[in-house]
DNA sequence: GCAATTAAATTGTCAGACAATTACCTTCCG
DNA sequence: CGGAAGGTAATTGTCTGACAATTTAATTGC
């Protein structure tokens, strides 16, 4: 086997990109299991550590799994949707953090895509998914729950919602614009009126979606949107003020 | 630092789980040099290579990069929009084709994405964004295109309505509902009356588009959707046919 | 025939070494 | 004094060889 000495890329990376490349076209299916790490390097003409940080490279990725013994070693592992909806929440969290995505940006897509799925969760949810909603809502009345819990029930309401529409590719494409928000959300100390607010928002969803009602269920969200960019430009321009009196005040 | 030898993960995935976390909670920021893999063998206790292995699955994920040389190491990279883009899509494109997640299914999940970025489109979209979908639309009502040139097309014309909602991160969570539903399609052989019937509906879109007509860009996606659907059903149909036909062939 | 033991294959980890690359420092010459 | 050449140190990339841990399969003893 041939690798571009030439390459920028360090021999591990494109052992990987090889390997990678053969899953994804089909010539390696699942479980199927890949050559040891001494066949790995003898073909590639490398050691076994760097066949090994290519595997590695791999593993995080979840494509190989890989296991010890006699009949052991890497083999191709089926990308679950458990698995996916892991890498793309780890993904969609840093790519916020990392790139100071405004809260508007990062809000208006989020209930962009949950509208989205409204309509068809109107139609099809399941009665678990609307008790996991009535559950999360009642948890978000009690007064003695911290910001944190607030906000992580909200994210599990949305995620009932969104899983409502019976779609696993929607589901999983959701779950990044969902939960990457919790970090912003976070941000933001709910007052008992806008705890109450919400929970209104969310007790309107709910009985939408209860009655079939897609109409109500994208009026409901839609609010509920304006009424969450609303508290976070008031948050941001509290910490904005109080930023300013700090600095007035050492100034003196 | 301390390692848990009773834990079913390997030192490696150990060892870049905890700089994983440091990355994820803010610890370690954008730029951040980290420790030499020497240093980090020390404190975590283990070997170079382990080190290294572990290294490799977080370069994996795009979340350190490497340099070589005195002032070199690793350092926590900025995860750009354009990385993200490229996971998510490997990661949807292996999640469809590894899970038989049905045409059907996949197409909804598509559209019911799509449409909800067509109102901001035809709100926002540039000058650029409408000259995109024109030349993609020119370029499909070519007679001699191939069926793969033909959808490569498609996903280009659809991601210039993606793009033109404004929104960078409705367009990473588009990108892999859009590009991994490529291969899909590409099972699909286009016929010229269908062909005809898809640039159509692209002209009609684009059109509403630049109307800034988000009902008119709407139905036409709706519209798009349900043919695309019949187009893929008709396509199963033969193709279950001819295996029965074949079937039948050799059973006689 | 069955259970216990042994052997073999494979991944996981370690130690040490050298090569390649890059920034910085020193020295020498103009 | 300045600049260029070369040397030096730090760091990652790669290799070799070895041993430990784990799991299956074969073998042996009863």
């Amino acid at each position: 086997m041939k690798l571009d000495p030439a390459s920028p890329k360090d021999l591990s990376a494109q052992i990987a990109a090889a390997i990678r490349d053969e899953i994804v076209s089909g010539k390696l299916i699942v479980d199927a299991r890949l050559p040891s790490e001494a066949e790995l390097a003898d073909h590639f003409d490398v050691s076994r550590p760097t066949v090994r940080e290519a595997l590695k490279r791999l593993a995080a990725q979840s494509l190989i799994r890989t296991q010890r013994g006699a009949t052991g070693g890497a083999f191709v592992n089926r990308l679950s949707f458990e698995e996916a909806y892991g890498q793309q929440i780890t993904t969609s969290t840093l790519l916020l953090s990392m790139n100071a995505v405004s809260f508007d940006v990062a809000c208006e897509a989020r209930y962009t895509l949950e509208r989205a799925c409204a309509p068809l969760a109107a139609a099809r949810r399941g009665p678990d998914h609307l008790a996991r909603m009535r559950l999360e809502i009642a948890r978000q009345a009690q007064p003695d729950l911290s910001d944190e819990d607030f906000c992580a029930s909200d994210v599990a309401l949305h995620r009932a919602l969104v899983d409502g529409a019976g779609n696993p590719v929607l589901s999983y494409q959701l779950a990044g614009a969902v939960e990457a928000m919790q970090p912003l959300m976070n941000m933001i100390t709910f007052t008992a009126r806008s705890r109450g607010a919400i929970v209104a928002f969310h007790t309107r969803i709910a009985d939408a979606v209860e009655a079939g009602d897609a109409t109500a269920a994208d009026t409901a969200l839609s609010e509920l949107c304006d009424y969450t960019l609303t508290l976070g430009r008031d948050v941001m321009q509290a910490r904005a003020t109080r930023a300013q009196d700090t600095a007035a005040g050492t100034a003196d």
